[in-house]
DNA sequence: AGTCAATGTTAGTAATACTAATATAAAAAA
DNA sequence: TTTTTTATATTAGTATTACTAACATTGACT
């Protein structure tokens, strides 16, 4: 189990905690892959508790709503990649490998041997390239900000930006730069499998590396590490 | 009226064209005024229906769907801002130049005088910004892609790649330097205003400013103009 | 044997996302 | 001017969604 006391899953954002119970931990996993195999807009607690062989109203028993469920996935994957660049940089001093590091884990987060049994980490990945911007492209952000769910894609921008700074201290826009890294690697991702003409990077089955690839070259010419 | 025979608004986008009845016209000009207040979420036909005095099934002759309607105001806004690119950049031999005033258009497309009287463009901003990535996120892209949906953002981007070439012919991500940049200016605009810990610059009012600035800076990291 | 927490069951509601059928008004064609 | 077409409005209805309430059952622990 990866997911212990130092990962922050905020409270309010699940009505009961789904890792303690069996039917949390199944609401988890099937809504991964029903999400993945309809789409959020299609998705329903009604078919989730189908699928699950249980019912509607337990599921709400955890969840308010899936705006909130997916938000709760989309929070789960940020605290994975921080977990990710954390034990993957552990030791490495040179800060340039340690960002390098942090590009392959935006890039292909699935990779690792350490997992969550229940949770498909690749079939995560697949929702946050399709459906996470819709977890707080909502009129609710302000709010749910408040609410502290997205500490953790604040702390892995930090974190990000922590590291560009060690590299480069008079680098102007290290948050922006991370959270664009962040943001780009799944957009780029998105447009190489749907809308290829608006990028130059192709995607094959799972292969990333030219999004790999185009992150790293970016990078080094941001922060000036090609002179 | 700026939207011509030039720009093309595919058919089978909407049911019959909004822009030639006073009741399509106004579809489209309240539609922008409740997306923008409600959110898209919690828009429907039948408030918008009664905001402008007319009945949801009339909207339906001329949107299938509400998801159809925001793409229509979506790929408005990119002819839109193809027609500004255009328009700005005429007799302008110098590339870096023009790619300047791209960059300006990007951040902010409503200075600008030429304007249809019934598309508030400020607003339409606001939508793309907070909402267009609901837009082509979708399980429908493929087929919509296959419609020509998404013609027009691939027109954008292959200006701005042409711009970039000129600039730079090496580049090896011209594409992609372009469609990131135009999602960047989005999300980093929408980061200032609701996540600003993702971000490092302020959006004040209107004031893109510091958007625009940074943008600017990325395109000449990139292009290696601040040698 | 009793209680408690988790889950299931049944039933229901308001709103959403539509469609069909018909009526009326305005504009264009005969 | 009358007819026809076209656009819009009205009414009515449906299946689904997104929930909530009340109560029943199960199993685990005391």
């Amino acid at each position: 189990m990866i997911i212990t006391s130092d990962i922050y899953i905020p409270k309010g954002l699940a009505l009961r905690d789904p890792l303690e119970t069996k039917l949390g931990r199944d609401i988890v996993s099937n809504s991964i892959d029903l999400i993945e195999e309809l789409g959020f807009e299609q998705f329903t607690f009604k078919k989730l508790a189908k699928k699950m062989n249980s019912n509607e109203t337990s599921l709400y028993r955890y969840f308010q709503n899936k705006h909130l469920l997916l938000l709760y996935l989309v929070v789960w994957y940020w605290n994975w990649v921080i977990y990710l660049i954390d034990y993957n940089t552990k030791n490495i001093d040179d800060p340039n490998k340690r960002l390098n590091i942090i590009i392959e884990n935006f890039v292909d987060a699935t990779k690792e041997n350490p997992r969550v049994d229940f949770v498909n980490e690749q079939k995560l990945h697949h929702i946050i390239i399709e459906e996470s911007a819709k977890a707080y492209h909502t009129k609710k952000v302000d709010n749910e900000n408040k609410e502290g769910f997205f500490l953790s894609y604040k702390k892995l921008t930090q974190k990000v930006a922590d590291v560009v700074q060690e590299i480069a201290p008079l680098f102007p826009y290290p948050h922006a730069f991370a959270s664009n890294l962040f943001e780009m690697a799944n957009n780029q991702i998105y447009f190489a499998q749907h809308l290829p003409k608006l990028t130059d990077v192709k995607v094959k089955n799972e292969d990333y590396t030219d999004v790999l690839n185009m992150l790293l070259f970016y990078k080094d010419r941001m922060l000036k590490l090609d002179a």
